[in-house]
DNA sequence: CCTACCGATCGGTAGG
DNA sequence: CCTACCGATCGGTAGG
């Protein structure tokens, strides 16, 4: 119980978390047991156990830590508007880089459209969040005539959340046929009088 | 073995096809049992296993109706162009009514996109396949100049294809703020110059 | 954190 | 098609 034993714990806790996810990215929540996330630690299945009492308060960490990285990110969230905009653009480039964030997410999101998945709030609250804030953005930018006239702002934001899961399934699953950046800008430009950089 | 038996066994080999293809929509393929599925319908796992040999096989199965389904809805594909994208709208209003299509089509997808998953080639097929389709129908529409001006045919036609898929999922996550044929309907008619119908 | 165990469930097979 | 079984694996607990 001394200060080194708390960190090492804290340590231990977030190799955990960081070997659920990959886990989750590969085969899923239902498809991952604890003994194979264990084994990426080297502790048994009852060590893992120590740490997270259960299968789904792992779960529910992989979740939190997602959200605090994706918060990071975001830093002093920008102002409605083309920033916002471009911040998407950079999370899709981000997300070329690191398939494996595409992969749990994608999986999870899929898994958890069943009402009773211990991740299904969080989605829940994922895509009302993600909507809300694109919405504010197109609002601002009809507002300043930067988007393409008869486009209502709301249909823009549900279409273009939609878009961006769509096309990572898609990009996951045929990789050379699938320009996820160039996707998202081509349809940004569709629906904007602007150019978006 | 009389055409009888023959008969019986055919339908009894369509009810446990229609069992599981359920049991994938709500729990995934590695989320469901045979003997979840074979309770469905009435037998023991065993008796499952005389009908398909495998698990795989009875996936196979499940995939293979699918594809018969939707080649007789299209009936004698239309040709490339306007008509092609009304499909594509009838199909998603065909999907609001039986929204357990959606879900397999949605677990499915997401599962079969680890390169070992049994359908992984199934669904590699099933986008190039819609790809190219829609593909082909937007390239008619700009040679009539029922396209935008400066919209390239290709990212039109992978950009619906994803849209379809990720309205899906938000709409089976939160359907009563998600308005699948509308936001489809809004996203072709800012692609062209006509409209839809 | 570990070993050892629990009851439950899995896909598949044997033998009829 | 069934009963009965196989070896493997699952999440979780006991007891240290």
């Amino acid at each position: 119980m001394t200060a080194g034993g708390y960190l090492k714990g804290r340590i231990r806790r977030e190799d955990i978390i960081t070997a659920a996810a990959t886990a989750y990215a590969e085969a899923g929540y239902q498809g991952s047991s604890l003994r194979e996330i264990a084994k990426r630690v080297g502790i048994s299945h009852a060590g893992l156990l120590y740490h997270f009492p259960t299968k789904e308060a792992l779960l529910a960490a992989v979740l939190e830590r997602r959200d605090a990285e994706d918060a990071e990110r975001e830093q002093l969230a920008a102002p409605p508007g083309l920033a916002v905009l471009r911040h998407f653009v950079a999370l899709a480039e981000h997300n070329v880089r690191h398939p494996g964030i595409v992969d749990l997410y994608t999986r999870l999101a899929a898994e958890a459209v069943a009402a009773d998945h211990p991740a299904h709030e969080y989605f829940e609250r994922h895509y009302r969040i993600a909507r809300e804030n694109v919405l504010r953005s197109f609002q601002a930018l009809a507002a300043n005539g930067e988007l393409r006239p008869g486009v209502d702002p709301h249909a823009a934001a549900l279409t273009f959340i939609a878009l961006m899961d769509g096309l990572q399934v898609q990009w996951l699953t045929t990789p050379d046929e699938v320009d996820l950046v160039g996707s998202l800008r081509f349809y940004l430009s569709t629906l904007l009088t602007v150019p978006l950089d």
